[in-house]
DNA sequence: CTAAGTGCAAATGATTTGCAGGTAT
DNA sequence: ATACCTGCAAATCATTTGCACTTAG
């Protein structure tokens, strides 16, 4: 596990604790999938990953929980048109993101102007901003080869 | 209808026609809505505000028919997680929306710095970007009075 | 001990699809 | 005439929920 995910797995079982709810081994696995994976799975996947340990765990449990680590603040939705949502608990605030359109990859791009474009939104607007999500998508550099 | 509703729909018809698929009353109504309506319908107000005209129409044709004008590249589709989808046939290309985590509400904010976002993610990423989605949440001026 | 959590299966809600008539061209 | 459309109802897909049983604290 990297130091990252580390961190990561630290903060939401830290939080899991201060709530007073109860850290299952199941929940602390999602946890731990959610620190350490870095490719944006979906609630199959988690789910998938991890019956090798938890060979009857269902999927409720993972949406029930994933639901839960989002309400910590632990984790974030990432919510597609057409198919299921996919989570990343290694960025737990909004980010942007670019989605492949064939592949369906979820990369985290560097972007700068967002702060400053959320404070102008507020400006202008009059309401008061509570988050946000900015997507881009296309095709990937791989994806594109292939054509 | 405005002179922009009134363009929107000749855009429409006009898109149907070289298409060569039919120009129904359901359909060019569906269309009429889309152009006029600048509050970012659901398929379930759709429906509603066809019913006096069409007493019969179904939610099935409303949904089929959104997707057409969808892919003719004269509508929008705003995505909500937890809700049903929201139309825009007024700005049929992505922009920028602000949505009331309250009532529903959803406008559209100007917004200058987009087009050098999407150059900036093409270059540091090597996809080719396709189409974006840019939404705040919050809580508009007049939910916030209310509390 | 007991409130919380889990697994299962059934329920939900938005959207899609199959089919048996209609209708625009 | 005939390919396209519509309305209806049933199917689908992701997600949520009710319930009986289990478990962390």
């Amino acid at each position: 596990m990297s130091m990252l995910a580390r961190k990561r797995f630290a903060a939401m079982a830290g939080k899991l604790k201060e709530s007073g709810l109860k850290s299952t081994p199941q929940r602390l696995a999602i946890m731990r999938v959610l620190a350490e994976n870095n490719g944006h799975p979906s609630v199959e996947e988690i789910c998938r990953s991890l019956r090798r340990r938890f060979p009857g765990i269902s999927q409720a449990t993972v949406y029930r929980n994933i639901m839960l680590i989002k309400s910590l603040g632990e984790a974030v939705e990432i919510a597609l048109a057409g198919t299921g949502s996919r989570y990343d608990g290694r960025k737990p605030y909004p980010h942007p993101h670019i989605v492949c359109l064939e592949c369906g990859k979820i990369i985290d791009p560097e972007l700068e102007s967002l702060r400053d474009m959320t404070r102008e939104i507020t400006a202008a607007s009059g309401f008061e901003i509570k988050t946000f999500r900015l997507d881009f998508f296309g095709t990937c550099p791989a994806c594109s080869k292939k054509k």
